[in-house]
DNA sequence: CCAAAAGTGTTATGGCTACACCCATGT
DNA sequence: ACATGGGTGTAGCCATAACACTTTTGG
């Protein structure tokens, strides 16, 4: 009896026919999903890409010879031009009706490309999402190329999305509203160095309310994450902060 | 200089070229394991299953008609014969060096089967792994019949492993004991009702430490999450304790 | 000098801890 | 009666909240 069970899950077989069903895979294709979150004039943004008249994150495949976590980190550099940035894993995307076909179509059309109806493209995707804490200032130095096909969006202002994209967002937006409270980590979406004032005006953005000014500052220096440099010399009325730089 | 890139990402030329290299597949493939927890004798137990010489968790693939989340429902059933069971997302694994290569070599011997070299069975998989809190009670209640190749295994006291299982079922215990601080689904583990020192136990099990009894109850009730139901009758010295059952 | 900005201090409050106490039941 | 086990109450403690106060700087 235990064979039975043993043999049913196992057996090379039977699984090795239904891999293939007439070019269909049985196996479900793998994607990787990025929402890269920026903050800028005091609102968070996410870096999305445009296709046709739809827009989506960017992403990619986890090659051969990389870890998922090496594949995600990858994909971000090539799309952000950083090395070492802050990414978290957010969640499985995985219904049954995740597929590029209407996308593919537009965008085939679009490029007047052919497009193979049999393509594993146009088949079923479970998508792996990531989000990252970026500097908004340090990304496209050079902007202004890219314009056409890459956007920063205002978090409360997205625009249409393909497929589930505008969900994705809007997880990874909830996730960081309760990652930051236990992980202090929206520092990655400053400067290298920063001051304390930044950091609360930071927080309240992301939980969309008010902090007291007082016990934000005694509890960030509290963790001793941060280390204090010297203040900043800024032209405007008021006492110079002191600037502050995460630890490692 | 905008279209570069995203004909250099979505070329579907040059991907559709690259999936295939020789029967070697581009994506990797993606499979479902399980850390089905169980709570018996005072403490958590892991359902295992037995090739070989080593153990491995509960596992299977996600077929083209459902979702990454049915699929893993779908998976535990078929293991634990449970409907409507508590489960929930752990994390990816994704290294680039998880294959069943010589796993599927030890059962190819085992069970005689000739075992294609170049089997995407063979290959690289990323994992997809959830654990679920089910009633040890109320799983193969005609047990006996699988003791060859399923067993139950304390927490700490794991047998060895194929490929990263071991960090899986390590990774769960860890998540366990920070989820259920948050999320009070513990009693899952137990039966349908309980009573409050079955599940002060429990938790003290999952914690590893000593709870203030007191503290507990209240702080389970507090939170209206479960309903009190009619005193329990059993014979042993001491109060009647009530029993209670997770509101929905 | 004044207003604005930044840093620090003080008191009240709510939840957590530890323990004490009370109640019910089988032997 | 009493040992055992279950339920509830209470005083101390600590982290948080709210706000007041002080210091620094540009105009």
């Amino acid at each position: 009896m235990a064979h039975c069970h043993v043999l049913f899950y196992f057996c090379i077989m039977d699984i090795s026919e239904f891999v293939k069903n007439g070019d269909q895979y049985f196996l479900p294709n793998l994607s990787i999903d990025l929402v890269i979150i920026g903050y800028s004039d005091a609102k968070l943004k996410c870096l999305l890409l445009k296709i046709g008249k739809k827009w989506l994150l960017p992403g990619g495949y986890v090659q051969r010879n990389e870890s998922v976590e090496d594949a995600a980190q990858r994909i971000l550099k090539s799309r952000a031009g950083l090395e070492d940035t802050f990414l978290k894993f957010l969640a499985v995307f995985g219904s049954e009706d995740r597929q590029f076909k209407s996308f593919l179509e537009q965008f085939a059309i679009n490029e007047h490309i052919h497009l193979d109806q049999k393509s594993w493209l146009t088949d079923r995707f479970v998508s792996l999402t990531y989000y990252a804490l970026v500097n908004y200032e340090e990304i496209f130095p050079t902007t202004g190329d890219f314009d056409e096909a890459f956007g920063w969006f205002d978090f409360k202002n997205l625009p249409e999305m393909w497929m589930d994209h505008n969900t994705i967002v809007n997880t990874a937006r909830i996730q960081l509203i309760t990652d930051i409270q236990h992980e202090y980590h929206a520092h990655n979406l400053l400067s290298e160095s920063f001051t304390m004032p930044e950091l609360h005006k930071l927080y309240e953005t992301i939980l969309g309310d008010r902090i007291d000014r007082s016990r934000f500052q005694k509890k960030m220096l509290s963790t001793g994450l941060y280390k204090r440099l010297p203040k900043l010399n800024k032209n405007t009325p008021g006492r110079k902060p002191y600037q502050y730089r995460a630890k490692k």
